[in-house]
DNA sequence: ATACAAAGTGACACTAGTGTCACTTAACAA
DNA sequence: TTGTTAAGTGACACTAGTGTCACTTTGTAT
């Protein structure tokens, strides 16, 4: 009825994406996304008001994709399987830090559009804290995890470790390999802790 | 010889560091700064020809004084100490991590003087990189870390952990002793760690 | 007192982004 | 073939930053 687009939204979300992790928040213009695209600057506009509404569009894409593919690991196996599954799967979403981070640099929103996509991506912000909180009681009933750490403390460390640069190019299983090790046990030798 | 100065280096540093880590590297202006300092956009440019090289300057000047800091570390202590040392010191300064972070994002130098500190900076960041390795090694022959772990993953991990955002306000000790034992010990209790 | 030099100012021309809108283009249905 | 409709365009007015420069201010040495 109308004529073709150029450009389909998961082309203009993989481009977002590209610009804000490269630039940051504040470097990203429209202008730039134009052109990576293909079109002009104006015809964005017809889908989006300003920045922020297209960026907390880009932002509930991102995080739906990340909860779906997060649904489908196995959520009945024992913890020590699902630890592992988990650290894998973090690191193959080893953009959803940078991404997470974007969140907070949202201004206030100024249109009803981008007011209501930041409180349904806090949901899904909640969503998913809440599922990393039950596998980390899992742990606990199933005597794993050393019960006088603090849930913030683990779930903190968890996710900070897809940010460590790989400066050094060290193979990816070894690099993976290497920190479920400290996580799980430490980067001391077992007999050096009676110390301390 | 000359009228008095409206601002010191110092306070424009620290103006500085608050708008960069607050808003980003992008976002930084010389009007933001100017008005902190009350004084004219104008007057700046008489000390830093652009924005480049008044970041530049800034940072030579914050990793100097973290590095002068971290030369007050007791070198000769057995490695326990040093490495409780160390993280309390690299949480005493919590933000160089973000500053850390803005060096990567200086575009190339435009002027002589910021080119001149961008190596500078590098030869810091490579001196302060040595002094960590010669810590793990001390580790190492101490017999307390395990040998297979890479340096790239054991620094990676200390530095990273400043960045875990406290969001649930643990208190500082107790957030910093759960760290401590994570990294030496793992987040599993001994007995656990038989499989796998 | 005076003159000088560095500190500070504000206006100027320039660049690059924003948001809008009347207009053109193209797919499709009648 | 023609009308309709959404997609796309590019020019316009606006905002906010940059870098420059002639000029004013002020502390101090002579």
């Amino acid at each position: 009825m109308a004529r073709e687009r150029k450009f389909t939204d998961e082309h203009l979300f993989k481009e977002t994406k590209e610009l804000i992790i490269h630039d940051g928040y504040e470097a990203f213009t429209f202008s730039k996304l134009a052109s990576r695209l293909g079109v002009s600057r104006g015809s964005l506009y017809k889908y989006y008001d300003n920045k922020d509404e297209l960026i907390s569009e880009f932002l509930m894409y991102e995080m739906a994709r990340f909860l779906t593919d997060f649904d489908k690991l196995n959520k009945s196996a024992d913890f020590q399987t699902q630890f592992n599954e988990l650290i894998d799967f973090i690191f193959k979403h080893n953009n959803i830090y940078e991404v997470l981070d974007i969140i907070g640099q949202i201004p206030a929103p100024t249109t009803k559009r981008a007011l209501n996509n930041k409180s349904r991506i806090s949901e899904y912000y909640i969503s998913m804290y809440q599922q990393f909180e039950g596998f980390i009681e899992l742990g606990r009933k199933e005597g794993i995890i050393k019960a006088h750490l603090p849930n913030a403390v683990l779930l903190g460390m968890i996710f900070q470790i897809i940010a460590i640069p790989n400066h050094f190019n060290i193979p990816e299983h070894e690099w993976i390999a290497s920190i479920k090790e400290i996580l799980s046990s430490g980067m001391f030798k077992g007999d050096s802790l009676t110390g301390k």
